[in-house]
RNA sequence: GCCGCUAUCGUCUAGGGGACUAGGACGCCGGAUUCUCAGUCCGGAAACCGGGGUUCGAAUCCCCGUAGCGGUACCA
């Protein structure tokens, strides 16, 4: 953050996180008592940011599935907590009936649990504030800060054909019951957001119309709700996606109007998708569920999110989960939208797995292929574990411990010449002497092989490996040998030989 | 249309008036490690959106463009 900004001192920096403007000269219709006397700066006072008790909030809307963006303001969210030893409050917006979806819910929830985040209050849902929200309506509307108007869409949209396209819509009291609620937004001056990330930022009030904040039924909508919300569990910090920087003056007049106090804000930049475009499901943006599926670890995946739109001084990239609570600061997130790249995260993804102790990576393999974490899957993981670089890339290199060899016709034709029955009878022969059947053993027992063949390494090693995977992809073939055993690794390499003589004989 | 945000290698970023010949990471290309693949190690190519201004000096500050994105719902 530039030191020269007197907003923001310090990369963090705490004290006065909004105020509104209003000019004292209040409109001329009936609509101003609310706003009568407005004092010419509203200020809230300065919140001490080094106050013990920050409280955040993670309020998505269970209207999908929750993808990488939401995950990582989601993890922002939770970064920040932890590192200021605040609280998390988990809420779900709701307040919109139709879209949202009851299991979604539970996906949101199972996502959070998956990519550990926990949370200390919640998950509290929106819709079952309602009292509290009419409670707030029918104060707004007793104080005239709020009023019915039976004006429809299309009512508006010919009120702005009228008045130019430069003014919010105002509208007309009305007492008919059944008419939507609008909030009174003045007609002059500025609402300015301080703004963690960005510094301040102006809307003139014009720009906004006397926008719904409750439906004709009286249930209430998202920048009613979610002000209200705010400022009556006690948040302190809002850590949201930048699509609603636009809409925080709306949520700010709704809080002067209320008396409350506004909490500070943060506002992210986007995760775009590979277009440019904001990230949504009909993307076919990651969920976070697709992510584990595709066997990405969720310390991984936490890494990798708090990289998109944060960086270290000193460029560190690697960071355990312990690392990023300890060094991400909200106020050091970037300003412009990040593309996600799964490239980088697979690459960051291997470097986590390579690093899991043995006992921790067979059993992450295991829950991943619903397996027994038995002493083979771990003899099969200690031998693929430098291989791999997600998860799902685990069972092709060890697939031939637990299964016949592959048929893959590829892999044959390739290293199974004419002349390679003779080198693996030989090799059978001598692994048949080798003791004790382990890689250096074995290694050696066939080494002679190479000489007396007068052949490259590889022409030995390659229909081994074929011969006891199918496959010509595998861990090291020593390696490979030992833990497959013995009689198994025999038994296939005699099939190889019979295989060879019965397609020579034939050609 | 109106309001707002943003702009450094393909991607994520560092840098915040002189330390910039612009640093790191992923990816890419080449080499090494010669049992495959992967991994690892070494090397390389690759960027300050454009134009003005301020200044002795601008990637950095200001303005204007341009582009991208967001908001503008009785969605969230």
């Amino acid at each position: 953050m530039k030191s020269s900004s007197p907003y923001l001192v310090g990369r963090h920096m705490r004290g006065l996180w909004w105020k509104i403007w209003i000019d004292s000269q209040p409109r001329s219709s009936p609509r101003s008592i609310a706003l009568a006397s407005p004092p010419a700066v509203e200020t809230c006072a300065p919140i001490n940011m080094t106050s013990e008790n920050p409280r955040l909030r993670f309020a998505p809307s269970p209207t999908g599935a929750l993808h990488i963006g939401g995950a990582r303001t989601a993890l922002y969210n939770w970064l920040a907590a932890r590192h200021e030893g605040g609280k998390l409050v988990l809420r779900i917006e709701d307040t919109d009936r139709e879209r949202s979806i009851a299991e979604n819910v539970e996906q949101i929830l199972d996502a959070m649990r998956w990519l550990e985040l926990d949370w200390d209050e919640g998950p509290i849902s929106q819709a079952g504030r309602a009292d509290s929200h009419a409670a707030a309506l029918g104060r707004l509307l007793e104080s005239g800060a709020a009023y019915r108007d039976a004006a429809t869409a299309k009512d508006v949209e010919a009120w702005k054909a009228e008045h130019g396209t430069r003014r919010g819509y105002r509208g007309t009291p009305t007492e008919e019951p059944g008419a939507a609620v609008r909030l009174r937004v003045p007609d002059s001056g500025e609402t300015v957001v301080e703004d963690l990330i960005r510094g301040p930022v102006s809307f003139p009030n014009t720009s906004y119309d006397d926008f719904v904040i409750a439906r004709g039924d009286g249930t209430v909508l998202y920048n009613f709700a979610v002000a209200i919300d705010d400022a009556e569990m006690g948040i302190t910090d809002v850590v949201r996606g930048d699509d609603h920087l636009s809409n925080t003056p709306k949520q700010l007049l709704v809080l002067a109007a209320l008396g409350h106090e506004a909490p500070r804000y943060a506002h992210l930049p986007l995760l775009h998708g590979p277009d440019g475009k904001k990230l949504s499901k009909r993307h076919g943006a990651a969920s976070v569920q697709e992510l584990r599926d595709s066997g990405y670890l969720p310390a991984a995946v936490r890494n990798y999110l708090a990289l998109l739109g944060w960086g270290t001084d000193d460029d560190t990239t690697l960071m355990p989960t312990e690392e990023l609570v300890r060094r991400f600061r909200v106020a050091d997130v970037g300003k412009s939208a990040a593309i996600f790249d799964e490239r980088k995260l697979r690459w960051l993804n291997g470097r986590f797995m390579r690093e899991m102790p043995l006992d921790e990576y067979t059993a992450a393999v295991a829950r991943h292929l619903g397996r027994e974490s038995d002493a083979r899957l771990r003899a099969a993981c200690e031998i693929a574990q430098e291989k791999a670089q997600t998860l799902d890339e685990v069972w092709p290199l060890i697939r031939f411990l637990f299964e016949p060899p592959v048929d893959d016709e590829k892999a044959w034709a390739k290293v199974m010449k004419a002349d390679t029955g003779a080198l693996l009878a030989a090799a059978a022969e001598a692994l048949a002497a080798v003791e004790p059947f382990d890689p250096a053993s074995i290694e050696s027992g066939l080494a002679p092989l190479l000489e007396r063949f007068e052949i490259k390494p590889g022409r030995l090693y390659q229909p081994i490996r074929v011969a006891i995977t199918g496959s010509s992809v595998s861990p090291g073939i020593f390696e490979s040998l030992s833990v497959l055993g013995r009689e198994p690794a025999l038994d296939r390499i005699s099939t190889a030989v019979e295989r060879l003589s019965a397609s020579s004989a034939d050609g």
